[in-house]
DNA sequence: TGCGTGACTAGCC
DNA sequence: AGGCTAGCCACGC
């Protein structure tokens, strides 16, 4: 059951596809808990230690890296993402919608 | 068993 | 328009 909600967060952000980013509600809407989008982030945060989850490619609502600093500390979420074709100006993705990705 | 915390979100001031 | 507060659920101590 409870395990069961962190597969689903895993399930779902592997599936976002290279170039595209989404947000916690989105994500966590999609597994029917849409309420609990901060499990969704705190999921995030053990599984990138696990399993290999894109968790650069998930940011909050208004597509700020909020995880940033949980990454490792440095701009390195911000690089990944830059890397994939990701404008990203003050910790905060520019063309947001333009990068959405719906599951 | 219970309180505090947090990669969120939406609403109110 | 921008910043702050409250509500929410799961996990750790």
């Amino acid at each position: 059951m409870n395990n069961d909600f962190f597969q689903r967060v895993y399930e779902v952000a592997r599936q976002i596809p290279y170039g595209k980013v989404t947000t916690y509600g989105l994500i966590a809407k999609k597994i029917g808990a849409e309420r609990s989008a901060r499990i969704v982030g705190y999921a995030m945060n053990v599984s990138e230690a696990f399993e290999d989850i894109p968790a650069h490619r998930v940011v909050n609502r208004k597509g700020v890296l909020t995880g940033k600093l949980h990454f490792d500390g440095t701009n390195l979420m911000q690089q990944l993402l830059e890397s994939e074709g990701i404008e990203i100006e003050n910790n905060t993705i520019k063309n947001l919608n333009d990068h959405l990705w719906f599951p």
